[in-house]
DNA sequence: TATGAATGAGAATTCATTCAT
DNA sequence: AATGAATGAATTCTCATTCAT
């Protein structure tokens, strides 16, 4: 009776909203994918009703759309810092930086969920693929590769092959991201980032082999 | 009228069915993701009614279960069998076979759609997520680290911490999965699986470093 | 920042505002039927907020109720100068006036639309229909049907039973404001309204038959 | 607990379904307009559920033009078949039995909510519109156009225009639908349709001046 | 008075699953 | 064993209506 008791039923948010739709909804695409995620739960975790999500957006292709847009830009901002950052290294102190970084940026912050998401969508939204391509990935690999280079021409690295080695540098740590939101909850002993880098860099920098065995090549 | 003359409008064949079942499975589970993947369309794809799907599999997800089952875990079970006939001498050896066997029977093959399906779906379906790690993931990673814990004892690779090393050394070969499936098309210049086999196995033993570097460690 | 500066972002036009919304709505009723008809259009159409329709129309039924009363005045005008016009003189003149009237103040102008919207909700507003036949039709009726009597007291009509004769009479040219709110705009060659109405003219008072056909009677 | 005295849930009528299916759905929509018929409804009457719908018609227009096509199309094959087998002699004959054929089949059956649902709706749908235009207007005016040429070629017609003409022909007809599906209920006496047939047919052939007033025409 | 923002109550449509044959 | 037919339980999206400003 007293509306002095009664909450209001809903607050303008007019500003902050789709700020927080598109929160909610990348957690929601993330954990659930593209077309499981459900818009009444995107709107739940909103703290909306699902109506409004229409005010925002058009319909669940454009929501999503809007979302990894969003995220992206987290993504190349990152990315762009990590370059500058790079600069003037020598290679192995640089690339363990790098990689640092990246674990501890993307691979453990909630960036960590546009790159799961792109890579789990990607036969379904090639144009998204696309972009993702070549606006992230070809920015990640220019970096991985000239720290690479640099690191030949310094004589720190032997001479691989630059244009595979770079997978397989970034390999290990995008399996991190993949193993976080896919199947860290079943591991009995769960996962510590920091020591699987560490492993990591160990093994990327120094290999496998003890050290006696070293030179025998595996390739003709 | 006469029934005898009137070919059967279906045939018998109890024992071909499950398996054509499985392999129309496989293909819409992978293009279309588990979600969105229509038992209709598997249906089609195997020439049955989608009520016989039923006949064999008690549900989408044990159809799934069923598909994931036949498609790697008698593959891995496959390869281990091979790899202890194979007679190679522990580590190097043992570990080359084994990474190339599965750059060749998984990652070259339609099964390759399998792990990037679950990566996809797995926030989605914790059954299945459990499922695909104590089925595929945890024979994978026995595989792995038996490999290893024997090629230390054997002196031919460093103590590394082998909890962590199973998914530096899985990393790459997941990641050319996942580049497959996801960003290839993409790609101006392809993806040469074997070269990418090939450096990765290269620095997975000897190490990015340049020999003289060796020794130098990233961890205090 | 001077609010004298800065025009109001909207007028006070309480007394003009209920005009324009309704002119807006009957248009929209007109153009997408009752239930079909968005009051989003409504609004946008009378250049107001959504809300601000509320603010002078309990609801959509209240809405359309108002239209139809609003709308109901002009027709009842209409019909009550045609009556005073018609007034005296003979039979075929006078009926040529009317039909002539009719198609150009009614059929060829927005006044068409009420005619139209009445006909096709009739069936869900039968208040609304009662209302329409006692005020409107009845007395166009009474208009046909007194200059059906006079031309044919006059001789200049045959002696057809007027209580039907009317409605074919008025029949065509109520089929043209059907025409034009529906089906014009899939003719090929359009449609003249002077020109449908010579035709209907000219077959109601001289008839299809041939001269030498006629008398030929229909009916035993 | 005893299977016999469940009845079964529900029964295989593939054949009979479809039938039964555009018989509730054409009640529905004639009675509350496309816009506002309820799926739902639909179902109930036909005693299915709302799925089973779809099995036979993808989407609600889909089943609507099923409705328009069935209900109308099908009949005017019919009349134009009627006609051509009747061997009436060209021009009355054949004009009499025309609309003899409509008044009877159409406009005093339950078909006669499908033009009047179709008017209504007409603004709303335009490819509903363009649909019944196309179908079965341009059919309907084929037939009458035919009709009139041939009466006019056999001389039992005046030269009219056969492009307007069509309209004032089938006017009044079209006029009884809409009486019957608005106005009807609130006329004191009824309307006979057989009586309102005499009537339009003889003012149609016959002209409604007296024969001496005959050749006053109203065109220069 | 006016409105932007928000929502609840539906509506159409989809699809895994089940039933009767 | 096999299937065509049927359905119930969602899920996306819409829109008249209301609230806070």
């Amino acid at each position: 009776m007293n509306p002095e008791t009664r909450p209001p039923r809903w607050q303008r948010r007019a500003e902050a909203r789709p700020q927080e739709v598109l929160e909610a909804a990348l957690a929601v695409f993330v954990e659930r994918g593209y077309a499981s995620a459900r818009l009444d739960e995107v709107a739940r975790r909103a703290g909306v009703a699902k109506a409004t999500l229409y005010l925002y957006y058009a319909n669940k292709l454009e929501l999503f759309k809007a979302v990894v847009r969003h995220a992206l830009v987290d993504n190349l901002d990152e990315v762009a810092r990590l370059q500058a950052a790079a600069g003037a290294r020598p290679g192995r102190e640089q690339l363990t930086f790098l990689l640092h970084a990246f674990m501890r940026r993307v691979a453990g912050s909630p960036l960590s969920g546009i790159p799961k998401l792109v890579m789990a969508e990607a036969g379904n939204f090639p144009e998204l693929a696309r972009f993702y391509h070549d606006e992230v990935i070809a920015r990640g690999r220019a970096i991985i590769c000239g720290t690479l280079a640099r690191g030949i021409a310094a004589g720190e690295f032997r001479a691989v092959d630059v244009d595979y080695a770079w997978r397989v540098v970034i390999g290990p740590a995008l399996l991190a991201i993949i193993w976080k939101h896919s199947f860290l909850a079943f591991e009995d002993r769960g996962m510590d980032f920091e020591r699987h880098l560490a492993v990591h860099l160990d093994m990327l920098f120094n290999g496998l082999a003890a050290p006696d065995q070293k030179g025998t090549r595996d390739e003709p």
